[in-house]
Parts: structure tokens; sequence; C-alpha cells
DNA sequence: CAGTGGTCTAGACCACACT
DNA sequence: GTGTGGTCTAGACCACTGC
């Protein structure tokens, strides 16, 4: 039955039998990789290939630690680091769960913009409009920042969300058009809670980090109209790259943010 | 020879010896406290009592399980969340040490401006012009953030900071005047490097841990001189609270930042 | 009750830094 | 070599969930 998954190649260690001939500069390649390590890249493998995709159990420690032929202690600190990056969720009594964008309490993971007074909630959800939705053809930048050659088909959306009815963000998406072929104003329109959601559910796609660029900046007269507010106020620009398991950026998104009743919000440490 | 460490309440647990008698609502707390964690809060007051100052090398791994007569692996769990959350910072091979603002090679641990194009580094070391340095009261506003009264004395300070001559940053900072009784232009001004180094080495107060608040805004008239940027131009305001050890906010600080060759960088996960 | 993750221990061994 | 943190194991027991 047990779909084997490989025992880990048990030491990827340096310098054991080598004699004791010259030491040949040294070997300046000391590349030890813990077993842990190993084990978690095993694991981000299947995630990566769908085999637990997001939402679903995956195997308990004991049977993990037998697949591998490791000790239960081992895939704990493996899951330990992955459950630390958001990647999987443990929940005690029941067993370690797939992270995901969709049936996840906080709505908006990668949001950072909150209302100054008042709850993230108090707002309820926010009323979503889509302006467009439509295939092209990367231009430069856009494929520079996606990984892809400037002429590659990718899908733009643009969109506005407003809270009590003042429209507060302005965005911009590009994904690659290959992994989202089949994305519609339709699709976008009818599907209820997080985009990210839907990307999971209908593409296979899961966003998992992501890098943040912000500018202030003056609105334009198309932005300022869109967003209801005079030409040249100042709006807070969001770049944000979106990574999937790999690593590979998947979406490259271009906010506008008003500021005047929100704040984007971070925590340093 | 031992300072003692008094060993941790070995349970805090709930439900052991209870008789068979009524449940009597069966003790709606449960409040149970693992004994990694009693000992990260033994740790952590030894921070915060100054036992052990940053830069300080602590007591190696069996040492401490010792001295809290628990076992190596406790200690260490102890230590990781400690090292995670970077109030401590592990070297192999060589100890356990406190983390500092100072003498640790990222210059500006909670700046998130960099450059447009080139590295962190490329921008060479800022320029810092100390514009004012005072005592006075604090205002409800800056009472309210610092949980101090109006009225209670505080230490205000202006500095711009520049790169490549280009003033980028303009701040205010407001600190408890308790705490920073001594704080002069000369001190700040002679002093090289980070200023929650200075806090450090001459205040005993290790900022731990922030909160950022952005928004996007106007440069005011006064703003626009110092930045030397057209009045009007759309800056980014960036309102920083930061806290100590034990969670009190030892610093409010309000920074406008040019972002014209600049952007604030942030990771999401 | 059984099954899961969570804690704690004790001991062995490895990698790294210093002397 | 000695001492430090880092890895790995094996086993015991605790706390939570759901049957």
């Amino acid at each position: 039955m047990k779909p084997d998954g490989s025992s880990p190649s048990v030491r990827a260690s340096p310098a054991v039998a080598g004699a004791e001939g010259t030491p040949v500069a040294s070997a300046p390649t000391p590349a030890f990789s813990p077993l842990y390590q190993q084990i978690k890249t095993l694991i981000l493998h299947s995630l990566q290939a769908g085999e637990w995709k997001p939402g679903d159990l995956i195997p308990s420690e004991v049977e993990l630690a037998a697949r591998y032929r490791v000790s239960q202690g081992t895939v704990r600190k493996a899951i330990d680091e992955l459950a630390a990056d958001n990647l999987l969720v443990r929940r005690q009594g029941k067993g370690t769960f797939v992270a995901t964008h969709a049936e996840q309490h906080i709505q908006y993971r990668f949001l950072r913009l909150h209302p100054d007074e008042g709850t993230l909630d108090s707002e309820g959800p926010a009323q979503r409009t889509i302006l467009g939705c439509r295939r092209l053809r990367a231009s430069a930048e856009v494929a520079a920042a996606l990984r892809l050659r400037a002429g590659d088909p990718v899908v733009q959306v643009s969109r506005v969300l407003a809270f009590h009815d003042i429209p507060t963000i302005l965005e911009d998406l590009w994904l690659p058009g290959h992994a989202f072929r089949g994305l519609t104003p339709e699709t976008l329109s009818a599907h209820p809670g997080p985009m990210y959601a839907l990307f999971e559910t209908q593409f296979g796609v899961r966003m998992v980090r992501a890098e943040e660029r912000l500018k202030a900046v003056a609105a334009t007269a198309q932005a300022a109209e869109r967003l209801q507010v005079p030409p040249g106020t100042p709006l807070l620009s969001v770049e944000r790259l979106a990574y999937t398991y790999n690593g590979v950026p998947m979406e490259l998104r271009r906010g506008l943010y008003r500021t005047d009743r929100h704040h984007y919000r971070n925590e340093l440490s």
C-alpha cells in the first residue's frame, strides 16, 4: 500500500572516506544538510505536486516518520518549520492541514490595510467591482517581474474595492496566461471570498509568500476619478509580487490605496 | 556560587489531586503552561533585569538546564523561541548572545526604506542632522501612545537623514523623560551608529519590537523645505511605536519619507 | 475510547570555534 | 582537545478531538 516516499539520502555529508592524500584545496563545499531539512523538502515536493491540496489533512507524524524512515522528532521539526512559514497548520488532537486562503477566518491574509479606528471586520466585507479582465501580451516590465518573456500571454485584471461605499483600493493584477487559462470576468464576479481562494480551487495555484514595495504617489486623473478623490491626492502605491511553493512569482499586483481613513499596518521585530 | 534561579513551579497545571467531589462547574481555567514557556519567562526576566546585557554571552544550555532543573532540550526550546523573536542570537560553537542594535552588521534593523536600485549599503552611511532635542511636556496624543499622563516630561528629537546629500527622511521622536534623563543634542551628534544602539548603551533601553502605521500624505511647507521637495509632494508618513522587553512602549516616532528614489519594502507570509 | 499533536527527558553523536 | 550549539533518536506521558 505505502505509496512510498523514498527514504532520504541518509547523509549528503562531506569529508568521510577521504584518504590521507593531499587535501586538494580542502574541498570548499561543506554542503551539509540536516535530515529534517531533507524531510522538509520532501514534504514541500508533495505539496507542490498536489499530493495534498489546500485544506487537506496530511498524514500523521508517525505515518510520515514511517514513510521517510526517520524518527517522529525529525518529522516534527520539519513540520514545525513549514508551519512557521504558514504552509501547514497544526491543530492539536485533529492533525496537520495544508494551509489555504479559503475558509480561513482571516479574510485577507496579505492585505495590510486597516481602518484607522474600529476593528478589521467592523468594515464588513468589501464591495468588489471588476473593471476589466483581459488577456494580452506581457510588457517588458511585467515579463521581467513574472519571469516570462516579453510578449508572453498574461491576464490582466483591474478592480476596485470599497468599504462603506467609499472606494478605497484600486488595483491591477497580472497573471501568467498559461496557468490562468479560462479566467473570465464572470468567474471573478461570481466568486465570493478572497481572490487567492479562487486561484487555489480553480487553478491550483497557491500563493505562499509575497514582497511589497510601497511608495507615496499623487493620484492621476484616472485614478482620482475611480477612487473619488481630487487629482493629485497622495495615495499609497503598493506593488506586490506573490510567489507559489517553488518560489516562482505568479502574480504582479499594483495597488493604489486611499489612506484618509485607513492605514497600512506593519509589525517589526 | 550558583546565583540560583529558583526552579520553575513544576506545573501550573490543573485538575490533578482534585478528589471525586462535585466538579464545581468544572474549573473554567485550563491555564496550562508548558515548562519551556516558564523557562522562557524566567530568561526574559533576566534580560529585563539586566542580568545579561545586549551583546553579552549568556550561560550555556547545560548550565541553564542545571540552574532551572530541567533538561537541556527544554531550555533549548525556550531559547529557540527567544531567538526566533530576535531577543537572543545563537552562534554555533560560540554560545548564545543577547541581541543588540550595536555591532550588528545590519545597520538599521527597523528601517524598511531601500534604494530603488542598488544594494542597501551602496548608499553608504546616512548623513544625520539633528534639528532639535528638547524636553517638554507630553501632549495628550503623545502621552496616550507612550502610556504616560498628559503633561509628563518627554524628550523630543527632530532629525533629517540624507543619502548622497539628498535629504530623504525627516523624523520626530518622543521618548519618556524619566528613562532618558541626560539625553542632549551633543550626545546624539557625537554618537556614531544607530540611535537604538545609543539607547542601549547609555540608557539601558533595548527596543525589541515595533509597530508601524503608514499613510501617504502631502508635504507641508515646512517638511517640503527640509526635504527639499516642492510643497504638496506625496510623502510616506511612517508612525512607529517601539517597545522594550516587557511590552511597554518606549518611543513614538513620526517619519516622513521621500519615495522618489527609495521604497518601503515589506515581506508577507 | 483511540488517535492526534504537544511536552519532556536522556543520551549519543556531529559541526563549529577557539586555544 | 574542549566546549558550544545543532541534530537525531526512542520512549514516556499530557492535552485535545471526536467517536
